[in-house]
DNA sequence: CTTTGTGATCTACACTGTATAGATCTACAC
DNA sequence: GTGTAGATCTATACAGTGTAGATCACAAAG
């Protein structure tokens, strides 16, 4: 029945945990569950919908219950946050309009939850957010832009760009594109000699730093409140346009 | 030599835009370029390495000769886009400060290529830009923020923020996480039925009318282009911070 | 003519997802 | 108890994957 599914779910995600997403093989999983492959397709279906299931699983586990999804003002740090002490920190207290503390809140979640599982965020990242899970969280998002005073025809560009942002940093983050490919900065360095490159040049001192990775996602979030913001003051100022 | 290497990877190429990333294996692309499979690998090493090499003939043939990239500023339209005249909506010309029109002429660049080549995008988004094609463009981008007035030390975030929006909306555009996953809009419906969705329910009437994807990659542009004006405007008022 | 080196080939291995057909167990009717 | 229907799992097989290891053909050098 269905907790077989569950189980065969937990499995698959516990090999991905372990071993990496390339450690998910139908037989892999099958064996974990203790049973033959062929077992498994008729809970899961497919490799590529044994994957969906597996995102679903995620999310599922991320939300909070449904019973408080009211649509209701919900406190600061509790919603959509597994591990909120040390992954969200407080902001200053702006209590009136708290649409900002739920979408960070959203935010931090997605990004925790690809820190957690790396594995996922390619699978976040590419296919699209269909399953009811997933509906419920981008459903937050567009609540919280309502709230902040983005006109409704923007909402969901604007959610879009959001979730690239959110999700397209997490998954560079674990993914390895801001990264410099393995190389150490003298072999980086060597590669990059035979053209010209003044940008770079300019900024040699800030590009051998070390990156502090919270700091720039704070950041890029601070970047997305503003613009979010200017979004809303634009339509309050001439809301014919 | 260096051409056979050329001959393999044009090969590939030409396999995957004919027929998808899937039916570029090793065997394929060896009875392509007329050669047995293990044939190819002191030419590429591995599977991984040619995909690398894939993606890395690409942005050379995206890019203009280095002869070209002398750091004085180019003339609009010309720079990093290989079919410029239908691909690159004129703009109102604003001519003094050109860093806006070259920093647009990447994106729609980097947004056409993945429209040409659709299985190149998730490699573009997951790989670290560390070939020297691709440390040319990011130069090209580190110059234009720099022209507008960026502070250094914020440049190079701000770089990332800009390609993971740019190459995450093109990739999702294509990659199908901004569709429907193929179910029709009834279907869909039905499986969001049984939770309590304000959001979408607000916004129904936006949510169901088609979206204008050359539209939206425009207004997230102009979007980018007003964070990146306030950056440098926030600079420019209180240069200590 | 022999030797050396280089590039291509052949074979083989350990995998992958899954179609198909058969086996095994459970539950209920008689 | 016996028979049977339905569900569940198993066994086998197929066509494909990337690539390690050994072999082979052939041109240039001694």
């Amino acid at each position: 029945m269905a907790d077989r599914r569950q189980e065969i779910l937990d499995a698959a995600l516990a090999l991905a945990d372990e071993k990496g997403l390339t450690a998910v093989s139908m037989r892999a999983v099958a064996e974990r569950t203790g049973v033959t492959p062929m077992a498994l397709y008729p809970y899961v279906g497919s490799k590529a919908a044994l994957l969906d299931g597996m995102v679903g699983r995620l999310l599922t586990d991320l939300l909070p219950p449904l019973a408080r999804d009211t649509g209701l003002p919900e406190d600061d740090a509790s919603p959509a946050d597994a591990s909120p002490a040390d992954a969200f920190p407080a902001d200053a207290a702006r209590s009136e309009p708290d649409w900002w503390p739920r979408l960070r809140a959203l935010a931090y979640a997605a990004r925790n939850l690809v820190h957690r599982h790396p594995w996922a965020s390619a699978l976040l990242f590419m296919r699209p957010a269909i399953t009811p899970e997933a509906a419920r969280s981008v459903d937050r998002i567009y609540m919280a832009l309502l709230d902040a005073g983005v006109p409704a025809p923007e909402v969901s560009r604007v959610e879009r760009m959001l979730s690239t942002v959110i999700l397209g940093f997490a998954a560079s983050e674990v993914g390895g594109r801001f990264g410099d490919g393995g190389y150490d900065p003298r072999a980086r360095r060597g590669m990059l000699a035979g053209q010209p490159l003044p940008g770079h040049k300019a900024l040699l001192p800030w590009l051998e730093a070390p990156v502090d990775w919270d700091a720039e996602f704070e950041a890029d979030l601070a970047d997305l409140r503003t613009l979010i913001e200017s979004q809303a003051t634009r339509w309050r100022d001439r809301p014919s346009q």
